[in-house]
DNA sequence: GCACCCGGTTCACGGCCACGAAACAGTAGG
DNA sequence: CCTACTGTTTCGTGGCCGTGAACCGGGTGC
């Protein structure tokens, strides 16, 4: 599926899946029943159409939603050397260990780096225990919770992070 | 004028107007003429209606603006020379050590600043006490409970003050 | 089919230390 | 005199991070 895809859901018949979407943060529009009361979008990535609508007009502005969404994409984590690790307008401040491990990812976000590297990026003298690298990872994992960004494993190749619920 | 105010222009009749609201960056809501073709937002301080239109509908698109505009408006605190701490609408105002202590947060709001920073600038003497700077920082966060306004910690860094809960 | 291992994930524990909250006291200003 | 401000101490707590162990799904060899 392509990432810049847009919901369009019926409001309030689907309020369900709309939740839901809006969980998953996926771009999303809301065809509003005739008589149903006005529509309140939680943030710039949701839209909604008084029905009955120009067929013109709603593609209208799923076109809008999708330009927001890829501009969304284009968007980059950045780490500064306080530690900080900031994404759109969500951040996190860090622990040592979590910076220097998440440095070299952000350097090439959304390409893998080898366990290699990172064992060597947050233990420049040697990894201390044998899973010391895989617990440090699942903390970091859980630190990126609710940012945007997701930190997946490509089995026995790396890791990536990327954009994602 | 009230800073959180949105304009209304009809649209394309009205394109001028439009052109200056967005160049002035006033949040602005389109009303589309019935057989017009469909409205491109620029961004999200933009929206537009199609015509015919419930004045519920209009009203609701109103909000929604007026909401983004004021987050936007939130964009930073500003600390004046009477220690007067302003954030959007909120304020207080601050004991003379507070004021101290904040302003290079203010400063550098978004940013970690280093404690050293910080009691360089509330005791320019140097520490009464080893904790001082602790107590006054807990003092300064209790000041700040439902401002809008967060002070953080970055552990072995220093503090951030940033937009939240 | 089965046992086994490999790569990865998750949990719980414990030591360390930075930070945070509460409480109290001294002081200055109205 | 009363109140707000600020210095000082003490104690608690929670973040950080190494460590061991259980767990799990997907392969692989037998």
């Amino acid at each position: 599926m392509d990432l810049t895809d847009v919901a369009v859901v019926r409001w309030p018949d689907e309020t369900r899946q709309l939740e839901e979407l809006r969980r998953r943060g996926v771009p999303r529009l809301a065809l509003v029943s005739p008589h149903a009361p006005p529509f309140a979008p939680v943030d710039p990535l949701e839209d909604w159409v008084r029905l009955p609508a120009a067929p013109a007009d709603v593609r209208a502005r799923v076109l809008t939603l999708v330009g927001r969404a890829e501009q969304d994409l284009r968007r980059r984590p950045e780490l500064s050397d306080d530690r900080l690790l900031r994404y759109g307008r969500w951040w996190v401040a860090l622990a040592p260990a979590d910076a220097r491990l998440i440095a070299p990812l952000v350097d090439r976000f959304g390409t893998v780096v080898g366990r290699g590297e990172l064992a060597k990026a947050g233990w420049p003298d040697g990894l201390p225990s044998r899973n010391s690298l895989d617990v440090q990872l699942g903390r970091l994992r859980r630190r990126l919770a609710g940012s945007g960004l997701m930190l997946r494993t490509v089995r026995s190749r790396g890791c990536v992070l990327a954009p994602g619920t």
